[in-house]
DNA sequence: CTTGTCATCTGTAACGATACAGGTATATTT
DNA sequence: AAATATACCTGTATCGTTACAGATGACAAG
């Protein structure tokens, strides 16, 4: 077995085929190849192959050069399948989404994140949604129970989330876009919802508003407190007074958001400046105001969080804080990959910063 | 072996699993359950269990019921990872994805569409994108080579669309959402862009608009030339002139489109009608004609092809046609579905009909 | 010459499902 | 009573992979 490198393996792999004459060899075959297509070529056992392959120790150097050359000449790539039945990993993330979730690229930016993160991995990304009206336990029990992903993507989490308390006593490997407040840490990616209503309401206050308004996600996610929290303590901090707005949240229809601004409009006490946590819930809002005869910027004022471009042109200019759902699913899945190859719990919690998009006056300024 | 139904599993059943003592059986393990759990319980070999619970014509009716009793009471579900490897059926349907999908929610809408189509079925949606600057081959023949999915859901087909031809050589089955030009037919789900773009002229031309400009999809994609047949169509029907978009397209960064329309109505013979085939587009053209000083419904007017609902609160209100997406992703995948069961082409192709959301006037009126 | 130690490599069994080619009773025909 | 048909069920091999428990041969030490 000289180590000719280039020579040798096409010296011993030819022959090798044609020795078995008319047999039908996996080799000479036009179906992918498999180890057993590779063990043919190289004169070895298939165990030795997949050994060689995985880089166990227990093969020589030489051998492994071999039969790597091999399998990426053949283009080699090992079966799903039997990887799968064999050891039980699936190599597939599962990322579950609300129905909620379909208005606006919520959905198409992260899953663009993600496969970024699973580029040049094996793994594959499935998006198992789950209905309006259905159970959310259901995806989640389904893919425990038919085991099919190595990890799960979360998100609207909720303060005692119990399909996170469920993944975390089944010691299954998550990560949710949001933060629960369960005792027991779990991974997450989440952005600071706290610092963006507090950058927005300062914004306001900064403009002269004195009258807030929050359009907040609804109560029963995590980030409606978290955003909230931000809007009173910037509230207190600046001197202003929080409007409460009557019924409705990002979840709702956006004619229902219309309409209960313009109504909101013409109260006595109506609010001078609005934040809102959603692209279109903004669009509604300033459609509202307009119903009311209102001008943002201009009798009223208004910052929106951002995540996608559709506030880009109206007009005139909103000031908004993005919030990068590319990145998010980016991290989102590598924090997921971190989790399922067990590294500690402190690499696996982070926050993304709000981005500052104010249109005019102190521009990309920075959270402080 | 008396068809007592229920007495007969539970008789049956339990004393077979206590007959091997100590011996560690399939039957009272907490994983989870199998053929051979099945088949230990029921007394009956593996085989036969498979046929059973495949409605296989060799069993008897009361065998059948029981074996389907003890798996649906066992919470059977066949393991994804066996089948695939014996059968080579994945159970996999690829939605791929291209770059410029990212913005809007266009594929969150498919997705819940395809997802909706695919409940109730075996099928996992696994989410293949390709990148910018990518081949868009590469995920077409990824799929292909690796055996990673039954069938395929393709966008932004081509008149000669090289993914196309190589699925129909391979004899793969796929699903186009948009048609190509190739000689042998292929399944499709389209939009009647060419309806949408000649309704849209003809409202135009309605509201007295002589100058037409459309703001099409780039020209190498297919439902470009539908849409500017129908457009090209209604202008010779109804006497208007058409102004070409310099330039630009939907698929143009929103900022590029915004400063071209305000430049174009800065020109001698600018339009005075405009048709824009994608919401964000819409919403750049829109602050276009406000950055040269035009008001849309007053000066000009404007149809644009809504996906998402962020163009039901301009205002003044755009008139839009609608293409529902969900329901385009839920006929995609019914119909890639019903192509891998080999249904005869015409079952496989069809065309969704513009819904036009005309704001004042004619509204909801019916296509001719 | 035996024994032991490395360094390498290999065969077998198993994961869960199904295709295929039998089996084994019971009933029917001759 | 023997042959044949019918109805129903079963064992074995297999898909591609990896865990496990050896093999094999070279070489050194006793």
């Amino acid at each position: 077995m000289a180590p000719k490198d280039k020579a040798d393996i096409s010296a011993a792999a030819r022959p090798s085929a044609a020795l078995r004459g008319g047999l039908p060899s996996a080799a000479d075959s036009t179906k992918r190849p498999t180890l057993k297509t590779i063990a043919e070529i190289a004169n070895l056992g298939v165990t030795t192959v997949s050994r060689a392959l995985k880089d166990g120790p227990e093969i020589g150097e030489d051998t492994k050069k071999r039969v790597r050359r091999i399998a990426s000449d053949l283009g080699y790539r090992p079966d799903r399948a039997g990887v799968r039945l064999r050891t039980g990993k699936t190599n597939v993330i599962s990322l579950v989404l609300n129905p909620h979730e379909e208005v606006m690229g919520y959905g198409t930016s992260m899953i663009f994140g993600i496969s970024q993160a699973l580029r040049d991995t094996a793994y594959h990304l499935v998006v198992t949604p789950h209905f309006l009206g259905g159970d959310p336990m259901e995806p989640i029990r389904y893919i425990i129970e038919t085991g099919s992903a190595d990890g799960i993507i979360l998100s609207r989490t909720r303060p005692q989330d119990e399909r996170i308390r469920y993944l975390l006593e089944m010691g299954f490997p998550f990560v949710c876009h949001g933060r629960s407040e369960l005792a027991t840490p779990h991974p997450y990616h989440d952005f600071d919802n706290y610092g963006f209503a507090f950058e927005a309401a300062k914004r306001l206050c900064a403009k002269g508003r004195r009258r807030l308004c929050i359009i907040a996600p609804p109560s029963g996610v995590t980030y409606h407190n978290h955003m909230v929290m931000g809007f009173e303590r910037a509230a207190h901090q600046f001197g202003a007074t929080m409007v409460p707005a009557p019924g409705i949240d990002t979840d709702s229809a956006p004619d229902t958001i219309r309409d209960a601004v313009r109504k909101m409009m013409g109260e006595a006490a109506a609010p001078d400046g609005f934040i809102c946590s959603g692209d279109v819930s903004a669009l509604a809002l300033t459609a509202g105001l307009r119903d009311a005869g209102m001008t943002p910027g201009d009798d009223v004022d208004l910052v929106a969080k951002q995540t996608s471009t559709v506030l880009d042109h109206t007009t005139p200019a909103i000031d908004t804080i993005y919030e990068d759902l590319t990145a998010t699913g980016e991290a989102l899945a590598q924090t997921l990959i971190d989790s399922i190859n067990e590294e500690p719990m402190e690499k696996l919690q982070s926050v993304r910063k709000p981005e500052l998009r104010f249109r005019t006056g102190n521009q990309q300024e920075a959270a402080p």
